[in-house]
RNA sequence: GCCGGGAUGGUGAAAUUGGUAGACACACAAGACUUAAAAUCUUGGGACCGAAAGGUCGUGCGGGUUCAAGUCCCGCUCCCGGCACCA
């Protein structure tokens, strides 16, 4: 082996071989347990960032761990390859999206196998593709078929000088962030698929995950969001146009007397019907329509509202409420209306006063005490006054008495709701899978059928305006169905559409014979290890859960669940900030796998911090893991020139070299917890710092069995590291006379024996703070403890002139002695 | 605004089930080697008091529970992620 460290060489090489035994290409095993890891596939935007090599270093870390563990590892990669940051930069560089992606791809996919990622490239998916993307299409007329389909208006943002859709991020301060123009809604008639019919699945499956993040099961629960509450028809006063009534839904029934107004969405019908004939009206709904449509915006915005002059009659009472219009309700939440508490809720509560509204306070604190309705709402529940005969109830017991008085007088009913919303996947944009839908002269639109998929999407485009090529090219759109010229679709799919079911296709990327080979499912579902960004902690990955569902139900897929267990890894920071190109602070992987080589990139990026947390990138940091590889390698040359270890004795070793022995066995079962049980690599890699530190101190080489024992740790510390740094852990391998690679050799197997000692320090407190410590035989009896704890000169000091009260012992950790 | 996180030395962090706060690193300082520098190696270090032994304080802020709290509970502050058309 060469005397020096030199991770070009070494790195090449390595990669060669992995390249040449096809170390990762995979096929189904029967006789071989399985292990599916997986890491969230990449945008490609044309280089990797921080982001991708810490995610995928620790896919990697894992699937390689799993794969010394004997297991059949699948560890795939692909491109999310459709999206709006492509049609950007076509429109920029005046070229073909396509194009555009494709050389991505090509440099991203590079820039992988040059940090050592041990994916298996047979399987590589890009989702342009006509032959990922038709199945997808196939789906979805399935779907349709299924009635999980349908079509209506929703709010979309408008740009009237480009005359076309923006996304949100592409309004900034309300206006387009091309132009500048003042951004508008407009309603579209969009297709969207029945998320809510899977809504209480979706929930209750989430009890099946115990291996996901405890704070992602939360933010999905609370984005379903599902309440028990009380539908009720407010009547109108006088009917409006064809109207009426309305809905209105509450979780808050026992607060039903308190109503004061009720508040109209914009966009409500009766809002509609009422505008017609009042100016001051359309101009405010009007007015409304200048918001943005994204729910953080309407939370922030100041609420405004309009009286409509139109009265309701309450469910219960009769009694007339002022009908307000309100620029903060919703049409796409619920019904579109809202009744409205003032005293009982804070948002009310500030319209109320805005607006000089009645505040009527029909809830009192549980414990008798007055509520001060002065500055704010009171918001808890309690006991209900003012309310005629429902007084003195609780909340459970307002709501059935109310729930069933609405009931009776078939003014309401009880009913469960969800924040959730249906999926809209229509995008009116070029660079994505077309919908596969004919529309029809009449106005219906049917399914493209299956031999008529793929939809394709032309690739040779020119970008040369905002306007999506499939909507400008009317030649595009022209097809015939059984003689009948019908229309395709021009809008494509959310992107979210490819990125729920791209884990599915990796287990059969080639086949031909429909979305899903039966056989690759069955062996490979579900995803034993799934790892990505925090921020897809629900969009993603509710989006892929449910179209599980959905394909599971097609009979695809017989899991109920994609992914068993889940890591979401924190973002990457320079400078205490994300790392973005208007702050100047990236760091670029490809400079420093030249300076350093990827194996000290890989091997920062995993001790900077434990893979949930957030990591500051440090470039003496780098520097400081590249120092350590170089110890290494120094040290396993050293120990190679010394000699040829002789055959292990443990009984017979001098007490550093058991103590050295122990290191190594310690060391061992730390790194496997660390990387198993708790995915904690840092501590990992601290571990064998440790141990490498104690090999420093404590190897002897003068005779073959102090080499034996440097033999063992050496070898302990390369396989625990080798899938942190495969390159010059394979080297070192070999040069200790290895015939196989790290990655084929057992993982190193715990002695128990080793770890034997036959006294432990302990600590001793006097009222909690530590006086002294003691080195104590192991397992000694409790009053042993409490004698020799208190025989310690520092510890008499402290018991001068006071009683012990107590004595605490924590065996081989701890005396504690309480004394006043 | 709503939902979910986070905050520990000069810096990144560790402390796994309530039991020694600061492992392992980085940076820094001193020393060794060297004509010299780099590299490498050794040593040191939370703050304050003290010659030392040792003591006091200390995990964002304010309270609480406990023999014992970075860890549990209540109330805040600031920062980060998500909020349905960025992916």
């Amino acid at each position: 082996m060469e005397e020096q460290y030199h991770p070009a060489h070494v790195e090449a090489q390595a990669q060669a071989y992995w390249d040449e035994h096809q170390t990762f290409a995979v096929t189904e095993d029967k006789s071989r347990e399985k292990f599916y890891c997986l890491s969230m596939f990449p945008y490609p935007s044309g280089k990797l960032h921080m982001g991708h090599v810490r995610n995928y270093t620790i896919s990697d870390v894992i699937a390689r761990y799993q794969r010394m563990q004997g297991k059949n590892v699948l560890h795939p990669m692909g491109w999310d390859a459709f999206g709006l940051p492509a049609e950007n930069a076509a429109i920029k560089n005046k070229t073909a999206p396509a194009k555009w992606t494709y050389a991505n791809t090509d440099a991203m996919r590079q820039q992988l196998k040059e940090l050592g990622f041990g994916f298996d490239w047979s399987r590589e998916l890009a989702t342009c593709q006509p032959d990922y993307y038709r199945w997808e299409q196939w789906f979805f007329t399935r779907l349709y078929e299924k009635g999980l389909v349908y079509k209506k208006n929703s709010a979309v943002n408008w740009c009237p000088e480009d005359q076309t859709v923006l996304a949100n991020e592409q309004v900034e301060e309300g206006c387009c962030w091309r132009c500048g123009t003042q951004v508008e809604r407009r309603e579209l008639a969009q297709w969207f698929i029945k998320i809510t019919d899977y809504a209480d699945q979706l929930l209750a499956d989430l009890d099946k995950l115990p291996h996901w993040p405890e704070q992602v099961k939360t933010m999905q629960r609370n984005w379903i969001g599902k309440s028990r509450g009380v539908e009720m028809r407010f009547d109108l006063a006088q009917p409006v146009g064809e109207h009426n009534s309305f809905e209105v839904y509450t979780t808050r029934p026992d607060t039903l007397m308190g109503v004061t107004y009720v508040s109209l969405a914009a966009e409500h019908p009766v809002t509609q019907a009422l505008a017609k004939s009042n100016p001051e009206l359309a101009a405010f709904a009007e007015a409304c329509k200048k918001q943005s449509v994204a729910e953080a915006d309407m939370a922030n915005m100041e609420k405004k509202g309009m009286d409509t002059g139109i009265e309701a009659l309450h469910p219960i009472t009769g009694e007339p409420v002022p009908v307000w219009v309100g620029n903060y309700v919703l049409m796409d939440y619920g019904s579109g209306a809202v009744m409205a508490v003032p005293a009982h809720d804070q948002r009310d509560y500030e319209f109320a006063h805005k607006y000089q509204l009645p505040i009527k306070q029909v809830i009192a604190p549980k414990n008798g005490e007055e509520c001060d309705l002065s500055k704010e709402a009171f918001t808890e529940k309690g006991v209900l006054v003012n309310s005629g005969e429902y007084d003195g109830l609780d909340f459970d017991a307002a709501f059935e008495v109310i729930a069933q008085a609405l009931k009776a007088a078939k003014q309401g009913k009880v009913t469960e709701n969800y924040r959730l919303r249906d999926w809209g996947v229509s995008r009116q944009r070029y660079w994505g899978a077309p919908i596969p839908m004919y529309n029809l002269p009449d106005g219906g639109e049917i399914p493209v059928p299956a031999h008529k998929l793929p939809v394709l999407l032309p690739e040779d485009v020119v970008m040369d305006g905002v306007q999506s090529p499939l909507k400008a090219d009317p030649d595009w759109r022209k097809a015939e169905l059984n003689g009948q010229t019908v229309e395709k679709e021009t809008d494509t799919f959310d992107t979210f559409m490819e990125s729920s079911w791209y884990y599915a296709r990796y287990t059969c990327p080639h086949y031909d014979q429909g979305m899903l080979d039966p056989e690759a499912t069955a062996y490979w579902l579900p995803v034993d290890q799934y790892v990505g960004g925090i921020e897809h902690a629900i969009l993603h990955l509710l989006y892929a859960r449910f179209f599980h569902k959905l394909m599971r139900d097609e009979g695809l897929v017989s899991c109920d669940e994609p992914f068993e267990r889940l890591l979401c890894q924190g973002m990457v920071l320079k400078d205490g900030a994300k790392m973005s190109k208007s702050k100047g602070n990236t760091v670029d992987p490809g400079v420093l796998i030249e300076q350093y080589g990827a194996d000290t990139v890989r091997l920062f990026s995993m001790f900077a911090a434990p893979p949930e947390q957030s990591m500051e990138w440090s470039d003496s940091g780098v520097e400081g893991a590249h120092r350590f590889l170089r110890r290494l390698w120094k040290t396993v040359h050293a120990h190679v020139q010394a000699g040829t270890p002789g055959a292990l004795k443990p009984d017979a070793l001098p007490d550093a070299q058991k103590d050295l022995r122990r290191k190594t066995h310690e060391t061992i079962a730390k790194v496997s917890d660390d990387y198993g049980r708790r995915q904690t690599f840092n501590t990992a890699i601290a571990a064998v710092m440790e141990l490498m530190n104690d090999v420093g101190k404590l190897a002897d080489r003068a005779n073959p069995e102090g080499l034996a024992v440097e033999r063992e740790a050496l070898e302990a510390a390369i396989l625990l590291l080798a899938p942190i740094v495969p390159h010059a852990t394979q080297a070192l391998w070999s040069a200790l006379g290895h015939k196989d690679i790290p990655l084929e050799a057992r993982w190193p197997s715990l002695d128990e024996s080793a770890l034997t000692r036959s006294s432990i320090e302990v600590v001793v407190q006097v009222n909690g703070k530590v006086r002294d410590k003691i080195q104590a035989p192991v397992d000694a009896p409790r009053d042993t403890m409490e004698q020799l704890a208190q025989e310690l000169p520092n510890v008499q000091r402290f018991l001068g002139g006071v009683t012990v009260r107590k004595i605490i012992v924590v065996p081989n950790k701890l005396v504690n002695i309480v004394a006043n």
